[in-house]
DNA sequence: ATAATTTATGACCGTTTGGTCATAAAAGGA
DNA sequence: TCCTTTTATGACCAAACGGTCATAAATTAT
């Protein structure tokens, strides 16, 4: 018999790719990379060493898996969020609340944005992260750009400025929501800021 | 001859406390908490082993006293500009654009926000560290509340909302901007969302 | 059967980690 | 002078680090 995917030659893997990943992605996520270690990733993911080196190579590698991982979920969540959306402006009032809630990690506390978490401690020195990073980033921007060209369509934002010079604006208050909430900021006032601020930037309250 | 301060008993030391905790800042700043090890302390202080471990106490204590010292300076800064500033408007313009700028450490790139950078990778697991940070964060609130009170009597910002209602919607989108011109949001950019958020805010166009 | 191939397991490795401590040196006090 | 006190220096330490590798086991191919 020749081999296939199915039928693979060699013995057979007794772990599911998809699970370890979550798993390590949940790890890395709630520690940062510096403060996961080989062991903590060997403890969560079941694995041992030899397995998890020949599988995914080296901690660096896998971390990027692991982020990339996240980070396309994270768009993913944002995507069906647009598009359930009843208008443009409150798609961006989901993005930004949704974006709030994520950091909350299971029942062990509030692990941030793991996107974030990574560009302020690893952004500058790692370009492989900082290209995962500004790829996912430019995604995102598509997509907020596209729900505020919707509300702009709709009448509920301002058309003398462009949906990316809006959607940065967005853009960044839900990325400082999502940093402050970590610490200072309580969510429920987190949640009335993105009110306030959607409020703000809005042309006319019947709008919404 | 009684001891005294100024001439105190035993060896004298033979470092300026102050530069040391300056070169410790600066690298703890630049490479985050976990990244910068013993070694790298010690080149950067010039101090042995021994010196800085009867000095300063173990890693973690010299951590805290870094970041206190970033924190302080930057509340600092943030007094003088407001301080100088003639108007309130122009008070908020300035804390923000600086806070933009402060990230550029030096010529070796972009290092971020120290409070910033260390809340997200510390942020909820270290005590010593969350309470330092809330302390600041607190100061920092204090103080742009006040400038938003100044602006609201001068007539350019909205009166129907409490300063620190204001003042938390500023806050969080200073922070969204530097923590995104650490990576993908490019630093004129950067600038121009300030006026354009500003722009959105207040009450008419002739206050500022 | 036997060979080939892939995975599982964990012993092992050199390096680096944060931290301690013994000793020498430099100052003041008596 | 000699004692006390403080600092300087760097050898030293156990533990943890990321990573490799030899061996055993499980599967397909011939």
């Amino acid at each position: 018999m020749t081999p296939s995917a199915t039928n693979p030659v060699g013995r057979p893997r007794e772990f599911d790719e998809d699970q370890v990943l979550d798993a390590a992605m949940d790890i890395f996520w709630l520690q940062g990379y510096e403060s996961t270690s080989m062991k903590d990733l060997l403890a969560a993911t079941g694995l041992h060493k030899g397995s998890l080196y020949q599988a995914f190579g080296d901690k660096h590698s896998l971390f990027i898996r692991s982020l990339r991982r996240y980070m396309d979920r994270f768009l993913q969540e944002m995507a069906v969020e647009i598009e359930t959306a009843d208008s443009g402006l409150q798609a961006l009032r989901s993005i930004m609340n949704v974006s709030i809630g994520k950091g909350c990690h299971g029942t062990e506390g509030n692990a941030g944005c793991m996107a974030l978490n990574t560009l302020a401690d690893k952004g500058t020195e790692d370009p492989d992260i900082l290209a995962a990073l500004q790829e996912s980033y430019g995604k995102r921007m598509q997509m907020i750009s596209g729900a505020v060209a919707r509300a702009q369509a709709e009448g509920s934002l301002r058309t003398d400025w462009t949906p990316e010079r809006i959607a940065t604006m967005i853009s960044v208050m839900s990325t400082g929501t999502v940093a402050a909430v970590r610490g200072p900021l309580d969510v429920e006032t987190a949640h009335a800021l993105v009110d306030d601020f959607l409020d703000t930037i809005k042309l006319n309250r019947n709008s919404d």
